[in-house]
DNA sequence: AACTATTTATAAGA
DNA sequence: TTCTTATAAATAGTT
């Protein structure tokens, strides 16, 4: 989905790992949102950076640990 | 992505809505696998359907269960 | 942080 | 309902 094919494996340069893993939480986090509106369903996720920071979404509030800080809630995307 | 485009509001019909349950939850487990591979990210994923059934990923074993700040697996960099 | 060439996901159809 | 394909969307590499 770029300039180039990769191959699903770890990416060695902590760099584009880096800006890799902004565009693809990016776009994970949308993707679960948007399966939740069209189809009704109930969807968690949550993703742990490498150094431990998370961002995650839910669809419902209650979803998880109903954590009141978590990051996307109702984001526009 | 695809034939039309559409806007992310429930899917009426019912028909549908299962078609596309069950196309996008295979892309969002997909995605996450990909930037847990990629990035070297934890993560997880839980979709229930209207019918309660879970589809889940989890890049760890012990995801729901450990602390993130304390994972540090195989990072070198 | 923007851009765009390409790959990938997927909405409709068959 | 599994397979196809035209098209929208995501994103890899670039600037």
């Amino acid at each position: 989905m770029g300039r180039g094919k990769i191959l699903i494996r770890r990416i060695d340069n902590s760099t584009s790992r880096q800006v890799t893993f902004s565009k693809r939480r990016s776009g994970l986090l949308k993707k679960a949102k948007e399966l939740a509106i069209l189809c009704d369903a109930e969807v968690g996720v949550m993703i742990f950076s490498g150094t431990g920071k998370l961002y995650d979404f839910s669809s419902t509030r209650t979803f998880l640990l109903s954590n009141p800080s978590s990051s996307e809630e109702s984001a526009s995307s």
